[in-house]
DNA sequence: CCCCAGGTCTGTA
DNA sequence: TACAGACCTGGG
């Protein structure tokens, strides 16, 4: 099945959003697991070719399963649903006619052409996500966030192979934090050497203790369910209660998880560059570069600083900033 | 062995 | 309010 809206799926796996990790990708084929009332299934994504930048989907229900039935899921609610997360209903064509009108945004609507933003299919993931990305490299949280889905998600199988969901926050509050928590917890019957069922296992690091009380708070704090409705101040307010999360991680699960468009997460690179850009000469702080990011774009400030970071990550022109 | 990676937390003026 | 320092970890 076929969508009309342009998006460049390889673009989009491989921007670094924190929502989630890249999708399982085998021949050119991005695949995950999303939820549809509350039923598993399995999503292929992929290009319809090089040129057209369109994309193509197929689901799977799990093959072993008899009462998830098709009948109470119409392929218009998976649809839907994929819809949500790549974000398709957004008018590029729109915003790149707002670009164009900013030479020093030009180029990057030229470079990122096709790029959109990359929606949570678990909320939960997107805080650990988003919270394990901290002072911490793209290659890195993703791989931890992969082997967190392989100790304690749940292993599904489908006809195409066996999948992992991201672990629910009962699950993850109560996990060991390390090999000697584990070590410890287990009564000392394994070697502690042979302890890799813990969150540093998985190269966390400090982070850990972040994941666990964020987890925890989630089974607890009902406000957290709310973020959807909320205005964007009461949404930021409310997501940097967490530990873990400070105002640059607090930006990327309202805009990469959640969709508030509005949002400007600020970190040194986007510093650097909106410094390169607006300020030449001049060291903004952080904070101050936020304001400037979401006074100046407005409800385009999420995308904007999607492409302003992707093109300077990607063109080089960070290690000339550097 | 040193440095850094898309920051956050904590303690101090 | 503003600003150092420390901090897991793995790759260069």
């Amino acid at each position: 099945m076929k969508f009309n809206s342009l998006i460049d799926m390889g673009l989009v796996q491989e921007s670094g959003q924190t929502s989630q990790a890249p999708w399982g990708l085998i021949n050119n084929i991005y695949s995950d697991i999303i939820f549809v009332k509350n039923t598993p299934i399995l999503v292929n994504v992929f290009q319809e070719d090089i040129n057209s930048l369109s994309m193509n989907y197929e689901f799977q229900l799990k093959d072993n399963s008899v009462n998830a039935s098709i009948d109470d899921i119409s392929e218009n609610d998976i649809k839907k649903e994929v819809s949500r997360i790549f974000d398709l209903d957004f008018d590029l064509d729109k915003f790149y006619r707002y670009l164009s009108n900013d030479s020093k945004l030009k180029p990057s609507a030229k470079f990122c052409r096709g790029l959109r933003l990359f929606l949570a299919k678990d909320y939960f993931e997107s805080f650990v996500s988003s919270i394990a990305s901290a002072n911490n490299s793209i290659i890195r949280w993703t791989k931890s966030i992969s082997k967190i889905r392989q100790k304690w998600g749940n292993e599904i199988q489908f006809p195409s192979g066996t999948f992992y969901t991201f672990p629910s926050p009962e699950i993850l509050k109560s996990v060991y934090e390390d090999d000697l928590g584990e070590y410890e917890g287990c009564g000392r019957t394994i070697e502690i050497e042979c302890c890799i069922k813990n969150l540093k296992s998985c190269g966390v690091g400090y982070r850990a203790p972040y994941m666990k009380k964020t987890s925890e708070i989630f089974t607890i704090e009902t406000d957290i369910q709310e973020i959807p409705t909320m205005k964007y101040e009461e949404a930021f307010e409310t997501v940097l209660d967490l530990p873990g999360v400070g105002p640059k991680v607090a930006d990327c699960i309202l805009l990469y998880g959640f969709g508030f468009r509005e949002a400007f997460p600020s970190d040194v690179w986007i510093k650097r560059i909106i410094s390169y850009l607006y300020f030449p000469g001049k060291d903004i702080s952080v904070d101050k570069v936020r304001e400037f990011g979401m006074e100046k774009f407005g409800a385009y400030a999420g995308y904007v600083q999607l492409y302003l970071f992707h093109h300077a990550r990607k063109s080089g022109l960070m290690k000339k900033l550097k």
